[in-house]
DNA sequence: ATTATAGTTGAATATATGTTCAACTGTCAA
DNA sequence: TTGACAGTTGAACATATATTCAACTATAAT
């Protein structure tokens, strides 16, 4: 009696590690939140906007034609990045300027890179 | 007449722009490459999975425990996690052993947090 | 040998998400 | 004011993918 409930299908098999990890380990919230921003990344199509707002600022068709979709796609895309706060954007008269929002993009574009580079 | 075939529904706006963007973004494969990291990043049960890792070794019970989840749900985060060379494992008897692949995985996790937190 | 437990796997299901389509707004030029 | 173009948006559709379920293998203990 006295065990806890679990929604597991086996026990815990190293008790004193688990209660290491819990104590130690990223809050939930942060890792949502990681996981949040990541998901952001893991589109072909989001890296590829990203990837050319790393070489210059350009307007919505500029990026359409570059990437061989429509503007609608690439809106919606724009639309999710704007969202997450990783680029920036400015109007002037009928075109809208994206930009990486800050370094920290180009930063995790990098480490990445990296990564499969070794 | 000359006009190149496209795909995108709207005409460069910017072509000296796009010109330059295009020989200096990164290539498709190593854009692919990246998204297909940050794929595996962006699954908050992975993500669950790898911080856990960051702090201690962890056999798969424990994790399945730790995350209130069947073994079969985490055997199978663990198997993507596998394919793409982020955990190690070695098997000691009944139990499998997994734990980080590298420090790039602490790096990537560490690069989120500093920016979520900023 | 038999039983129990750790772990894996393939197929099915349910859900999340990217692209398309059509309609719309706002700005500039004629 | 009218037409053309840049850009956005919501809904529908198509696809990708995470979890469940059931069956399975392998190891250790009785």
């Amino acid at each position: 009696m006295g065990k806890k409930e679990m929604m597991c299908d086996c026990c815990a098999v190293h008790e004193d590690c688990l209660e290491h990890v819990k104590k130690e380990i990223v809050s939930d919230v942060d890792l949502a939140r990681v996981g949040d921003l990541y998901k952001v990344f893991g589109d072909s199509t989001r890296l590829h906007i990203l990837a050319a707002l790393n070489c210059h600022e350009m307007c919505v068709c500029d990026l359409a034609v570059l990437m061989n979709m429509t503007k609608s796609a690439v809106s919606h895309q724009l639309k999710v990045l704007r969202e997450n706060k990783l680029v920036r954007f400015s109007k002037e008269g009928k075109h809208s300027y994206y930009s990486l929002a800050d370094d920290h993009v180009r930063d995790i574009l990098n480490i990445a890179l990296e990564h499969i580079n070794e």
